[in-house]
DNA sequence: TGATGATGTCAGTAAGTACTGACAGTCAGA
DNA sequence: TCTGACTGTCAGTACTTACTGACATCATCA
């Protein structure tokens, strides 16, 4: 990666965030993200202190939130199947924005207050949205009423799991795409909660 | 928790662990686990040599693989909402034993060849029996017949989703429990796959 | 030209940690 | 009672690693 044109903070924080979302906090030296950063060490300690304040630092420049709610209202078009694969694309990139965070926080040996809480706050906001959605399109006939908050959790699970399968480059299942497997993952919640 | 029945290498193994699925390889020191043990460190480098050899070990020991094709071959009555119901509770079942070690892989710090390949042979081979039952499932009738494979997949990702999302002690969504998530989702994936 | 700010080099400190060797204690079984 | 297997203690080694201080370099800009 050649990020000669970036500052060096930015070119530390984002070493950092590779490196560590590959191996781990305890895995990576700070010598090591010096190094891919183009830098030396030094300067590493001279813009962050500590380690531990150089992961904060890229958690607080690297994260995204708060875009969900907005991407939903302005999209929505109330056709079931259309607003499901609407929903699990818009999830999908979100969740791809913040992979190598998720990564990060997945692996979690540090100790950083609010670190899990953060990450995940999207698929939190999400499900919250999908139900009310749900909700809503049973009162317009639309969709059957019985379990719209575990209909829109299984529907999340079923992408969040594909997500996380898919975060070793997809090695797991090779054969299977996502794009597809969106597709295939609408028609059949589409096909159950139609009345 | 109290080991004192078990032999020391037993202790070990079971200390080793627990600590490094809380805390990663690399999180943990020798000293930590001997003293989890209720050993000194001294009698772990005598029973394992060298701390990576402690995790293999631990791996050889405590991974469960083969069971998964005669549960259910003794198991399935071809009714599509029974048998989904059952497939997802052995899912969950041998994910539950695994769930340490599969934290393990998680975060994976380590390099131990073949560690993620043998954690993840399960997932493998349930979709590809789940398939299989697809197929023949839509063969007498009982299905409809468009893309088992990918549809068996999407059954999957829920339920591993589901998992995942569990492994941190159900912390994120604390009020969905995991009995009425797996009726839910039989109910919508036989609704949805019923001719 | 001279001052400033960001960086590199290098040597070094302090702490942590995997791992070893020597020696002693304990306890079951012959 | 002797033996042997297992364990603990303790001191210590060798290496790694986060982090620091002193000094040099270099570009920019007034």
């Amino acid at each position: 990666m050649d990020n000669s044109n970036l500052g060096s903070s930015d070119r530390l924080l984002l070493a950092a965030i590779n490196l560590i979302s590959e191996r781990g906090y305890n895995g990576v030296t700070t010598q090591e993200i010096a190094t891919a950063a183009g830098l030396s060490e030094k300067t590493l300690f001279r813009h962050f202190g500590t380690k531990q304040k150089l992961l904060e630092a890229a958690f607080d420049r690297y994260h995204y939130a708060e875009e969900m709610k907005k991407l939903f209202k302005e999209k929505l078009v109330w056709d079931l199947e259309t607003d499901l694969l609407t929903v699990c694309r818009t999830y999908h990139e979100i969740m791809n924005r913040n992979r190598k965070m998720i990564q990060i926080s997945l692996k979690d040996e540090v100790q950083l207050p609010g670190f899990k809480e953060r990450t995940q706050q999207h698929p939190l906001q999400l499900l919250e949205i999908l139900t009310n959605y749900f909700i809503a399109m049973g009162e317009q006939g639309k969709m059957i009423r019985t379990n719209p908050e575990m209909q829109a959790f299984a529907f999340m699970m079923a992408h969040f799991g594909a997500f996380i399968n898919d975060l070793d480059a997809g090695k797991n299942y090779p054969h299977i795409k996502l794009e597809p497997f969106m597709q295939e993952s609408v028609r059949i919640f589409a096909r159950a909660l139609t009345p």
